[in-house]
DNA sequence: CGCGCGATTGAGCACTATCAAGAGCAGTGG
DNA sequence: CCACTGCTCTTGATAGTGCTCAATCGCGCG
C-alpha cells in the first residue's frame, strides 16, 4: 500500500529527501491519508475565502496561486511545480487567502490539514523538512518582490526564465537547457506585474537578442549566461532547494 | 537565569505564544544560548554573501532586510518588528542572500543555528511555532508581490500603512491610531518599489485626501477605513500573527 | 466554417522616473 | 555663536517605460 501511494508521491518525496528525513520520517509521510484529483488547465483548485480544511500538493502538472487587486488586476504571487506544497498558510489558517489555478492539467492530493499537524509533532525531522520547504518558498517570494519591484520589464522577465530552468532542472524536468513552460504571455505578466502585450514585446526583444528561443509552449535557452545577465539572476536564493548544508553547483548550463 | 533572558525575549515569546507552545517549549526555548548586540540606526547586521551561523531576532527597534539589484536600486524585501526572527533562509543556508539592516537604533539577538536545530528537533511544539512564524513572513511577502506588482503608487503607499498599523497593534506598539514610523521617504520607496519624490507626492496626496497626518515620525491615521478601502487592505493575510485557529476581529480602528 | 483564445502590431497616453535645485533641520566643530 | 555639512523633504520641469485602446492574424476545435 505504501508502494502504491508513494508512486503518485515520487515528486513530493523526492523533495522532502533533500532535506534528509529518515526512513522512518518518509515511511509516515507515505502512509498519510490523501485524496488524489484530477484538474483540467485552467480549473480552480481553490478560491480565496473558501474554507480551507487540507492542504495541496501538486503531483503532475503546474499551478499558480494568484490575488486579485481592487482595480479588478490580478497578480500571480506563486507557480507550484510537482512535488510542491500550494496552500500551507491556507490550510493552517482555515481560509484561503488567495486562490490556486492549474496552469496544465494535472492531479492535486489533499492532506487533511490535521493529518498534517498530528504527523509533524509525531516526525520534527519531517517537520523539519516542510519548514525547510516554507523557507524555500519565502526565499522565492523575497526574490519576486525585487523582481517586480525593481527590475525593467526585460530584467524581469529574463529573471523569470531563469527561475524556471534552475527549479525545473531540480525537479529533473529539463533538458538541453529547453523545458516546456505553459504560460501565456497574459500570465506571464501577471507573475511580472507587466501587460500581456508589453511580454509581448520584450519577448521578442529577447529572442531578437538570441537569447532564448520559444516553440509552442516550450522555452529553449540559446545562451544562458546571457539570459542570466540580463535577468540579474543569481540562484543562490533556490539553493536549498537542492540539500540543506551543501554548497551545490547550481548553473544550469555553465556558470553564472 | 532564565528570568533574565526572559526580559529581553519577552517580545519573542509573546510572539511564540500566539502559536500556543507549552510551558515546557518556552522553558527550552528561554535556555536557548544567544548574544545580545546593540545597533545603531542604519548599521548593517548581515550583508549579502556573509557567512551566516546564527540566527537574529530583533529584541528592539525595527529593522529591514533588502537586495540589491543590477542597475544598482534596491528593493525592500521586509520590515522587522521586535520579536521577528529575521533571517531564517539565511541561518539554514549557511550564506546570506539578503542584506538587514536597522532602521531605528535597536538590539538583536543572534541565536546559533546549531541551537535552533537541536531544539526543534526536540520540541516539536517548538518547531510548529517557528515554522507558522514563517509561514505568516511567506503570507506577508506575497501580499507584497501583490502591492508591488499591481497596484499604483498612492495604493501601494497606503496599504503599506496599513499593514504597519496592525502589526503595531498585534505587537502593543499601536495607540490611538497612530505610530511612530521610522521610515524615511526614500526608504518607503524602497519598499514599495517607487522613487522618493514619488513617495512625496503621494503622501501629499494622502494627506490632502484627510486620510493621514505624519509628525516628525510618526503616522496618525485620521480615517481608517478611507484608508484601508485606498490601500485595497484586507488584513486576512495578517490573521494568524495572532492564533493559529482562532477567528479573531482584526481591525484597527472600525470595521474594514 | 465559425468561434474563441492567444499572439502580434500600431498609435497615443499616463503614471512614474529622472534631473535639478532649494529649504528646513540636526549635528559638528571652529 | 556661527559657518558648515549632510540628510530629508519639497517643488518644478521634462522624459520615458509601460499601459490603454483598437484591430489583425493564426490556429485549434466543435
Amino acid at each position: 500500500m505504501s508502494k502504491r501511494f508513494s508512486q503518485f508521491l515520487a515528486p513530493v518525496l523526492r523533495k522532502l529527501e533533500r532535506y534528509e528525513i529518515t526512513p522512518a520520517d518518509r515511511d509516515a509521510f507515505v502512509a498519510l491519508p490523501f485524496m488524489r484529483k484530477p484538474f483540467a488547465a485552467g480549473a480552480h483548485v481553490v478560491r480565496e475565502g473558501d474554507r480551507a480544511v487540507s492542504c495541496c500538493v501538486v503531483l503532475s502538472g503546474f499551478c499558480i496561486r494568484y490575488k486579485i487587486v481592487a482595480s479588478g488586476a490580478r497578480q500571480i504571487v506563486a507557480v507550484n511545480l510537482p512535488g510542491d506544497f500550494v496552500d500551507l498558510p491556507n490550510a493552517l489558517l482555515g481560509t484561503a487567502v488567495d486562490n490556486v489555478q492549474m496552469l496544465t492539467s494535472g492531479e492535486i492530493a489533499f492532506v487533511p490539514a490535521s493529518a498534517i499537524d498530528e504527523i509533524t509533532l509525531r516526525h520534527p525531522g519531517l517537520q523539519r523538512a516542510l519548514w525547510l520547504n516554507t523557507i524555500l518558498d519565502a526565499s522565492i517570494f523575497s526574490e519576486w518582490i525585487v523582481n517586480v519591484g525593481r527590475r525593467d520589464a526585460r530584467t524581469r522577465i529574463a529573471h523569470l526564465l531563469c527561475e524556471f530552468a534552475v527549479r525545473l532542472r531540480e525537479n529533473g524536468q529539463l533538458e538541453a537547457n529547453s523545458y516546456t513552460f505553459p504560460m501565456s504571455q497574459e500570465q506571464i505578466g501577471d507573475a511580472t506585474g507587466l501587460t500581456a502585450i508589453h511580454v509581448n514585446r520584450t519577448l521578442q526583444a529577447l529572442r531578437g537578442s538570441g537569447l532564448i528561443r520559444m516553440e509552442k509552449r516550450s522555452v529553449i535557452i540559446e545562451d544562458w549566461d546571457g539570459l542570466a545577465a540580463a535577468g540579474d539572476f543569481d540562484p543562490a536564493y533556490l539553493r536549498f532547494a537542492c540539500s540543506v548544508s551543501g554548497s551545490h553547483d547550481h548553473s544550469v548550463g555553465q556558470s553564472v
